[in-house]
DNA sequence: CCAAAAAATTAAGATAGTTTAAGACCTTTC
DNA sequence: GAAAGGTCTTAAACTATCTTAATTTTTTGG
C-alpha cells in the first residue's frame, strides 16, 4: 500500500452518508472519523489484498469497483463478491479474526476507497458506540444477503442465477468478464456461454 | 403459538452465558431481559414459523434441535440451515423487515426455544445499547460463516461438501434423514444416496 | 498501430447429477 | 398386527455441466 496517496476525507464524503442511512454523527464524531480514515486512489488491476496476507483494512468504495475472489490449490478462481460505489467489502472472516486471507481484493478499473485499519475499527466501536448500531445493521443485511444466495444456489438453474446476476447487478455486468460472471455463478466460462446462446 | 406453555427465565438460563460470550450484562439489564424474553417447550415436527406469514419472532435453542427450509413452486424443499442448542435462527429476511417469510421453521425433535420478539427486539436493543454489539458480532459471524459456505458450493464437489458437512455438524446427523441432508447440499437423495457409496 | 495475450465461442466426448421406477426396510396409525 | 406411508437404495435413461481443444474476437501493452 503506497501511503503516499493516502488522503484525508471531506465532510460530505460518501462515507459520512453512508453511515448516517443508520446513524446520526456529532461534529465531533465525525472529526473522530476523519482523524482516523483515509482514503486511497488505486489503479485497475491493484491487488488490495492478497490470498494468505493477514487481512488489516476494511474498505468502503468511494468509486469504482472490486473483486473478491478465491483460488484453490488447481488454480481454480471463485469469485465471492463484487463491491462497487457505496459498498463495504473486505475478506470479513480474516478481518475479524485477524487470520490468513482466503480472498484476494483487486480492482476492476481506477478506484477509490476508504481504508479502515482493524486496530481502527476496533478503537472506533469503542469510541463511538453508536458504530456497533452501524455494523450491526451492516452486518445483519450483509448475512441475509448471503442466506438469499445460499437459496439460489442450491434451488435454481444456472440460466435463473446469471437472470438474477444481470438483474441485480447491472452496474457490475459492464465492468467485469464472462469468466469473472462464470466464477461467481460457480461454472465455466464455457457453460455460461453456452448458456447465454438461448 | 400455545402461550400456556410459555415459561420465565432463570439466571442461569443458556440463553445468559450465550449473550454474555460477547458482552457483560448487569443485574438490572438480565432483570428487563427476563422481563420480556420467554421459553417455549415444542414437540417434534411443530411448525414455529410457516413460509408466507410475517416473521415476528427471532429464536435462542436451549435444547434440541431445528430445521430451516423453503418450498419452492415445484413442491422441492431447500433446507438453508439447522438451529441447534445454543443457536439463534430465524428467517432474518423476513424478521428484520417484518415481511412474509421465505423460510419455514420445523423443529426437529423435542425443543426449547426462547422467543424474542420483533417489538421486543427493537425495544431491548435501545435500553441495552450494549445489545447492538452483541448482535453485532452475531450476524458478523453469521456473516462470515455464510461466506464461507457460498464459497464451498461454488468451488466443492458434493463428496467434499457432504465430507465437510458430517464433520462440521455431527450432532445434526444423528436427527436429521439423509433426505433433509440432500436438501441442505442442493442434491437430490438418490444422488447423496450414491455419493455416500463411495 | 501492431503484436501478443486474454477472453469468448463452438463443438465433441466425458462426468456429475436428475428423473423415474421398483423393491427393501422402517415407522406410524387404526 | 396389518395397512399405509415415508425413507433408503439401486439401476437405467436422460439432462446439465465439465474438459479439452481449436477458432475467433477483444483487449492490452509497448
Amino acid at each position: 500500500m503506497n501511503s503516499a496517496h493516502a488522503k484525508s476525507l471531506y465532510e460530505d464524503s460518501l462515507v459520512f452518508s453512508n453511515i448516517q442511512k443508520y446513524i446520526v454523527l456529532t461534529c465531533e464524531e465525525k472529526e473522530f472519523l476523519k482523524s482516523v480514515l483515509y482514503e486511497i486512489e488505486v489503479p485497475p488491476k491493484h491487488m488490495l489484498l492478497r490470498q494468505g496476507q493477514i487481512c488489516r483494512q476494511l474498505y468502503f468504495v468511494s468509486e469504482g469497483s472490486i473483486r473478491a475472489y478465491n483460488l484453490d490449490t488447481d488454480g481454480k478462481e471463485s469469485t465471492i463478491m463484487f463491491g462497487i460505489e457505496d459498498w463495504w467489502i473486505t475478506d470479513m472472516y480474516a478481518f475479524t479474526q485477524q487470520k490468513s486471507a482466503l480472498l484476494s481484493l483487486e480492482t476492476l478499473e481506477d478506484t477509490r476507497v476508504v481504508v479502515l485499519e482493524f486496530e481502527v475499527f476496533d478503537k472506533a466501536l469503542q469510541h463511538i458506540p453508536k458504530l456497533e448500531r452501524f455494523f450491526r445493521i451492516l452486518f445483519q443485511n450483509a448475512y441475509v444477503r448471503e442466506q438469499l444466495r445460499a437459496l439460489d444456489s442450491i434451488s435454481l438453474t444456472t440460466e435463473e442465477r446469471y437472470r438474477k446476476f444481470l438483474d441485480k447487478y447491472p452496474q457490475i455486468v459492464e465492468k467485469v468478464t464472462q469468466k469473472q460472471i462464470a466464477s461467481y455463478l460457480g461454472v465455466t466460462p464455457e457453460f455460461l456461454s453456452s448458456v447465454k446462446k438461448k
